[in-house]
RNA sequence: GCUCACGUAGCUCAGCGGAUAGAGCACUUCCCUCCGGAGGAAGGGGUCGCAGGUUCAAUUCCUGCCGUGGGCACCA
């Protein structure tokens, strides 16, 4: 499985609302008739004007000709295009520099804004996929690693619905297993009430640690698990019952975490691995069947080639372990089995952290081998690294111990309300409370997207929750004000979108630019699966909205043709910098 | 040992084939106090881990090395 990359999802639809790609588009044709074949004209952002158009240099190195010949050669090819552009220039070893019109920016935001997706094209073909993320374990706490995939997996399932996939969010708890023994047995002890008390309150580690202290020292209890396993497993119906009371506890747990974290998820989404259970004896058949099954040290397994063991030797993938039971590659390839046949999945995406690449490499392998998975169907590992603490070492409490996201969140909360009640006091208790919720669990959350997913991140309370810098309290700040905006004119926001803009202030170009450009930022994050891409698109956005706030009065400008026109500006900068925090699963509050 | 990531400014991070490598914090010096000062301007600070290679062009692609972290058969 490719590490994520490129669902490679290309469109083709009236003019591109970015217009990097409108004049790439329109300068196609001239480079394909200069170089006699079909060349990208390589259009990207640019120090020196609008944009820059590289193409020249490449078509000059094939055709062993001078680049700004090239150039100019383009420059007559492409014939007129004061429509789009009111500069083009040749420049250095030949570069062209492209000057966007003011009339075209002015009519592509009028058409961009008046598009439900702002500007952002739809997926050419729909899909449907499968996210898989979260998966936290029954009967155990919620963690930041959790949080990671929760939060990641969250925005991409909103990328993905925006331009127009259909989404399948599976939350694959853990409520499976050997450890089920002794969960049940110790809940059996302590009683149900008692123990769906203290889960319920959301002190799950501290009746998993229960249950392993017990088995780990009194052997009769040992036994009781063990055996408490097999009547599990055996489907006895007591036992089901004790089960599903562990189930449930968890699960309405996760529940109030996940509505913390708002984040999409509910119960619907919940497809443990019990229920893939009947799906497991069909795997090993049908790996039999295609005669990719070997025994090995007893266990039933698959090599899959191209993986090798710390001895050089064929590293095999456990179907089915010495003693009969199953594992985790088992239910893996069910789940590929079931994504594939049953849901029609063609785009397979797990949210999960980087050391399991090998795991589903192993499993994508032995899923392709068998012939489950075949193009067009792809599995993507969407990776991520882990959350440090300050000292550069893995998260952990004072105490030491794995933080519990819960209590993480509710600090998070807890110091968003502070910050509010000291910057702004005369704001009501219960808007402050909903405030300090978005601020807070935006800053966590954004922290946790706003870094190259792949790489460990350092978690800083200070940083995240700062109003300065590419942190979400910045970008929630920037909407505030651009709604404040409309609140002192008192004027609807949407009372100012049949305006025609004028662009005309270098601030006025940047930003309106920077506003087409939501359509590229979003197929960015979505062709990596990296939110990331979009964070760094919306705070250059709020930036560009800072200085056009800085250097060009709204409220005082000096026609009102020109304020309507500003307003307008203000509305589209709002509406994506809305929008975008809502694909990373983050509100933006109208007042903070 | 094999293998997969990561190594960019004092710190935290962007950029990943194109013209002088960016941001925030921290630091220095100013300005304003104007539609939300939770401001603005300027400055110092980088051999983009090291060495080769490909290319008109490399922080960006390839190879090797060094450093850090992960994975390498019955726990998921």
């Amino acid at each position: 499985m490719k590490p994520a990359r490129g669902a490679s999802m290309r469109h083709n639809k009236k003019t591109m609302s970015d217009p990097l790609l409108a004049v790439s588009e329109r300068f196609a044709w001239a480079f394909a008739a200069v170089a006699g074949e079909v060349v990208d004209p390589v259009v990207r952002p640019s120090d020196h004007a609008d944009a820059q158009i590289n193409g020249a240099l490449g078509v000059a190195k094939k055709l062993g000709t001078n680049p700004r010949q090239v150039a100019e050669q383009v420059l007559v090819a492409v014939g007129d295009v004061s429509d789009m552009c009111s500069g083009l220039e040749i420049a250095g070893p030949g570069f062209i520099n492209v000057t966007l019109s003011n009339q075209f920016l002015s009519t592509q935001l009028k058409s961009a804004m008046n598009d439900q997706c702002l500007g952002v094209r739809v997926a050419p073909i729909r899909l449907t996929a499968v996210v898989d993320y979260s998966a936290p374990n029954v009967a155990k706490e919620m963690h930041v690693g959790h949080l990671r995939s929760t939060v990641i997996g969250d925005s991409i399932v909103r990328l993905l619905e925006f331009v127009g996939h259909t989404v399948i969010r599976e939350n694959h708890i853990g409520d499976w297993g050997t450890p089920f023994g002794m969960l049940i047995e110790h809940l059996i002890d302590i009683g149900q009430n008692t123990a769906a008390q203290e889960l319920g309150v959301g002190d799950l580690d501290g009746f998993y640690r229960e249950a392993r202290n017990k088995f780990d020292a009194d052997d009769a209890f040992k036994e009781r698990a063990r055996a408490r396993v097999v009547l599990l497993q055996g489907g006895d119906p007591d036992t089901l019952h004790l089960w599903r009371t562990l189930v449930s506890e968890s699960t309405r747990y996760f529940n109030q975490v996940y509505q913390l974290l708002d984040v999409l998820l509910t119960d619907a989404d919940i497809v443990g691995e019990s229920s893939y259970n009947d799906l497991l004896a069909p795997v090993v058949e049908r790996l039999r069947e295609a005669k990719l099954l070997e025994v090995s040290d007893g266990a039933d397994v698959v090599f899959p080639a191209g993986f090798t063991n710390r001895d050089g030797d064929p590293l095999p993938l456990i179907i089915r372990k010495g003693d009969g039971g199953y594992n985790y590659a088992t239910s893996d390839l069910a789940c590929v089995i079931d994504r594939v046949e049953r849901l029609g999945a063609s785009l397979l995406i797990y949210v999960v952290g980087a050391p399991q690449a090998q795991h589903l490499s192993m499993v994508e392998t032995v899923a392709t081998q068998v012939g489950w998975l075949a193009p067009p169907v792809q599995m993507m590992h969407v990776a991520f690294g882990n959350v440090l603490g300050s000292d550069g070492k893995m998260l952990k409490s004072r105490v030491g111990d794995t933080v519990k996201l819960a209590a993480l969140l509710e600090e998070a909360v807890e110091r968003a309300t502070a910050a509010i009640a000291q910057k702004n006091p005369d704001m009501s208790e219960h808007e402050r409370s909903q405030v300090a919720h978005m601020i807070g669990i935006g800053a966590v959350k954004y922290s946790d997207l706003s870094t190259d997913r792949v790489r460990d991140y350092v978690f800083d309370w200070e940083r995240m929750l700062s109003f300065d810098g590419n942190t979400a309290p910045y970008l929630q700040y920037a909407h505030a004000r651009m709604c404040s905006i409309f609140r002192r004119a008192g004027i609807e926001r949407t009372a100012v979108r049949s305006v025609m803009p004028t662009i005309l202030d270098p601030r006025e170009r940047a930003l309106a630019i920077r506003v087409l450009q939501f359509d590229s930022a979003v197929w960015d994050a979505l062709d990596r699966y990296s939110p990331h891409r979009l964070c760094t698109y919306l705070y250059e956005l709020a930036t560009d909205f800072t200085a056009f706030y800085e250097h060009c009065p709204v409220l005082k400008a000096d026609t009102d043709e020109q304020r309507l026109s500003r307003l307008n500006l203000c509305d589209a900068a709002a509406r994506v910098l809305e929008c975008g925090l809502n694909l990373l699963g983050i509100r933006a509050p109208e007042q903070m």
